[in-house]
DNA sequence: AGCCGGTACCTAGCGTTACTATCTACCAGT
DNA sequence: ACTGGTAGATAGTAACGCTAGGTACCGGCT
């Protein structure tokens, strides 16, 4: 895994996961094999426990431990109201960030009427 | 600002910044207050200096030391070959990520079709 | 002269995050 | 008895952005 996925995923991740959870409830080793077979070729097991175990401790989910038949009892996450909020937080800074990263993108291509100084520039509003 | 933000920063904040002087050279200081205007609002300055320094012990962009009319003299960076390259890659990684999130989300709102299992769905190649 | 604000750069220490590596535990098949 | 798959957890490390300062240069104001 490149090093800049690594440092990409700081953040992003834990969205990640909640959106999941909020999709359906989920236990640690079937969330890991889901985002394997999305692409995440290689995240550590061991992160998304400790995610899961931080989202736990924040109060953004509830957890249900139910016995599996083939190795240790799961411990099954659900997203909660509080979590729900903080989902949707997420996303919205995520668009915010997308929008700036698209209009980077998308400016470098076409390099032209930069020059016209910072006057006129229709001014979002920040975060 | 949101910590979510902050934390969203970390890896990204460095492909903005070397897109930024993809388009043009600039200098720590000029950097940071166009940041600001984009709706970056409260990055630090401290933030952005310690960035420069290390993409250019990386070797990734060039410099030159320009004396200022109005300060001390700037350090004026601007993207090399090297940089190019690694900007490249950078644009890749995260278009693979707003991939996945895109489709997450987009996801969310219509609820069905993920009960079949995982056969039969394109499977891209994983970073 | 003294002071302040704007310009311009730098740094030490901190908190958060993902990764590495390793461990425990349960069960089925060989 | 051993291996492999399932399931969870943790200590230590590296990287990054933020906080909170600091230095330095210059012009205008009192």
């Amino acid at each position: 895994m490149p090093k800049q996925l690594t440092e990409m995923l700081k953040g992003t991740l834990e969205g990640v996961v909640l959106a999941v959870l909020a999709g359906r409830a989920a236990y640690g080793y079937e969330i890991t094999t889901w985002l394997r077979e999305q692409g995440f070729a290689d995240i550590a097991e061991g992160t998304i426990y400790a995610l899961l175990l931080r989202i736990e401790q924040r109060g953004l989910v509830d957890v249900e431990k139910r016995p599996s038949e083939k190795g240790p009892p799961r411990k099954v996450y659900s997203l909660n109201a509080q979590g729900g909020e903080y989902l949707d937080e997420f996303w919205r800074t995520w668009a915010f960030l997308t929008e700036r990263l698209e209009r980077l993108r998308s400016g470098q291509e076409s390099e032209h009427a930069q020059q016209q100084e910072s006057q006129g520039r229709q001014q979002e509003e920040g975060i």
